[in-house]
DNA sequence: GCTTGACCTGGAGTTCACTCCAAGCCGTAG
DNA sequence: CTACGGCTTGGAGTGAACTCCAGGTCAAGC
């Protein structure tokens, strides 16, 4: 599929598609015969892993190391448990803490319930 | 307090108080005899609150919203309410999303932990 | 009375993650 | 054969949130 139907399908514009290839998130596209890009099923399953990792506040630096090791084939695999054993450990510790926020935001909310003179 | 206690106690640094009052989010803070700016205890919970809010991902300009309404007293208990309940659902669809992401996560991992050759 | 240090202001610079643009190439339709 | 649409590139511009800096004021210590 070329660079606009993966940009639908995949949620993310063409400029950042382009993007996300110079700063290495996106690596070797595949090229047709005039130098479109060309990608498939697998740069989909990318990109969304991509976005998922994104969504859970991980930088695109980090996300372009990522993407090295995985270019770099299955001895990495060590390595990319690593990272993202750390990365869930971020994600615990927001969890656990947006709870907290959650709870002190409903607190917030109930006084003003009470207290509202409207 | 002066700006540099208040910075240690807040943990927001002197530059970005200046910036945050610049821009709205703190409002007429004190001043002593030499334009110095003055900090009380009040304004660390507030500080707080916005550290609060930003952790959870609120914009600065809709923080710099809040303190306005703030500024105007009781009569927006009502629509301070409101940005609150919105940003509580906002934060309940971020620890929803964010539990799919650690169980995705986990697999992953998983799947690492079994094929990794080393 | 001079130096020092903490503060002040306005404004420039930085980082991140895009987003847009100009100029150019290529394949197809008329 | 030329116009068109969709792609290409390199590079400039944007917005958010700081971060830094120059030049100036002021109170306290020596």
């Amino acid at each position: 599929m070329n660079i606009s139907e993966f940009a639908t399908r995949s949620g993310v514009s063409a400029d950042t598609l382009r993007y996300y290839e110079k700063i290495g998130v996106l690596r070797q596209t595949a090229r047709n015969a005039s130098g479109h890009r060309v990608f498939d099923s697998r740069d989909l399953d990318w990109i969304a892993f991509v976005l998922r990792l994104k969504a859970t506040a991980m930088p695109l630096a980090d996300i372009r190391r990522y993407a090295e090791l995985r270019a770099q084939g299955e001895s990495t695999f060590g390595e990319r448990r690593q990272m993202l054993e750390t990365h869930v450990r971020y994600l615990e510790e927001r969890i656990a803490r947006d709870r907290d926020h959650l709870r002190n935001l409903h607190a917030k909310i109930a006084f003003y319930a009470q207290n509202d003179p409207a």
